[in-house]
DNA sequence: CGGGTATTTGACGACTGTCAACGCCAGTGG
DNA sequence: CCACTGGCGTTGACAGTCGTCAAATACCCG
């Protein structure tokens, strides 16, 4: 998850000195836009963040939904433009470090290039998830299929409470995630509340019944640990 | 696209050495599969290879259609589980190396550790473009855009002849790519070709009218070439 | 309490999927 | 040389998931 966390100690120092400093980013505000040069990487401390990218028409697809100990903002080119956009969901406290140290890093810590790599290929695997989901899964199932997903990255992270984690996010965060309309994605909420697999009201999401939901899913809880658990 | 190719002299030979290998795999056979654990990467030299996942229906999700030129299996933990399938669709040349020289390499070779992380980079933003086109775009914007896609890429290898190249793949590729049924995919495709912007037969694409295909895909070039050229 | 945002529902339409059949073409074997 | 066969491409009719439009309700924050 972190960047910084299982490297000795020199090497976090040196990290340390990297960081140019914390950030806190309002909620609805953009931590930064698609085709904005990109300066800075950042890791997420605290808060929900969405990358996203949209279309000329305005329909929006959302990348991810970054949780505490993301690591946000690796594009290809340093300097480049950045080819998504980042928007806090919740007030959201971010640490920030110029690029040009990534390079750096690279460079004087192989440990940190390794962690790197390995923090690209797990994301690659989720983003392919991701699409497995968009292109060939029934509404029902990528909608359960997210729940679940984002319950236990939150379990993981020790921010569940029992069955229920808080969910800041909007029901057209959600259809905006899995490529549905918003309408439906009511619906197909509507539908997973009353069959009794999950509620979710003011700001929390409960999982009811995370077997059955699961079966819903076809979610399998090794993808989520494999990718968290180092 | 080449991981080794600009790196210096001294580097360029001990990844010589690295290579345990090429191997030629034929048509329709798989490179690896989805669950076996992964031992070697592999560069791609000639021909199409597919790389996949696929769900317990039988329903298939293409993540990408590898070129030559491109790099495979870059899987989150050495010798871990593959998180996708990899099955060659033309007879293919490849180059196999052990992962744990990728691991040396990021140790020994700072340079070689930036390159990856850049293709990783790369390689995430296309990913992140598939996600954006099976999410909120036509089935007519996803097609076209496709074309365009492999088009450019290979024109980019110096694969083009004019306004025309090899396009090993079935409809059902396409399909398996753009989140549709054969059936609608043969249904735009002809729609397509009746309005004079592609023609294909017998393992050929044309692109009749690239400007006109560009707009229905809303394809901007410089994505790609932003890719492909370092 | 008021105004804006988010949620919810219904009716309707359309894009895409399903089912089924046929044609085309290349390779194979008699 | 010509049937035979299997894979792929092509079409039509029909069904269904999902999108669109519109309006009402609920919720949050100042």
């Amino acid at each position: 998850m972190a960047l910084f966390e299982p490297v000795d100690h020199e090497q976090l120092e040196w990290t340390q000195k990297a960081r140019s400093g914390q950030l806190v980013v309002p909620s609805r505000r953009h931590l930064y836009r698609e085709g904005e040069s990109s300066n800075d990487a950042y890791t997420l401390f605290d808060g929900w963040v969405i990358l996203y990218r949209s279309l000329a028409n305005g329909k929006a697809q959302i990348l991810r939904f970054a949780l505490p100990g993301d690591f946000l903002a690796l594009h290809p080119d340093q300097n480049g433009p950045r080819t998504h956009s980042a928007q806090a969901v919740t007030e959201s406290v971010v640490c920030a470090f110029p690029r040009t140290e990534l390079v750096d890093m690279l460079h004087n810590h192989p440990k940190i290039a390794m962690r790197l790599n390995w923090i690209h290929t797990r994301d690659m695997t989720m983003c392919q998830e991701h699409l497995l989901g968009i292109g060939r899964k029934s509404a029902e199932e990528r909608i359960a299929f997210l729940l679940m997903e984002l319950f236990h990255r939150m379990r993981l992270r020790g921010r569940a409470n029992g069955n229920q984690i808080v969910f800041p996010i909007t029901q057209e965060h959600i259809a905006d995630a899995v490529g549905l309309t918003v309408v439906h994605t009511n619906r197909i909420l509507r539908q997973l509340r009353d069959a009794l697999l999950i509620d979710c009201a003011r700001q929390r999401l409960t999982i009811l019944d995370e077997k059955r939901l699961g079966e819903v899913a076809h979610f399998r809880i090794d993808m989520v640990e494999m990718r968290h658990l180092i």
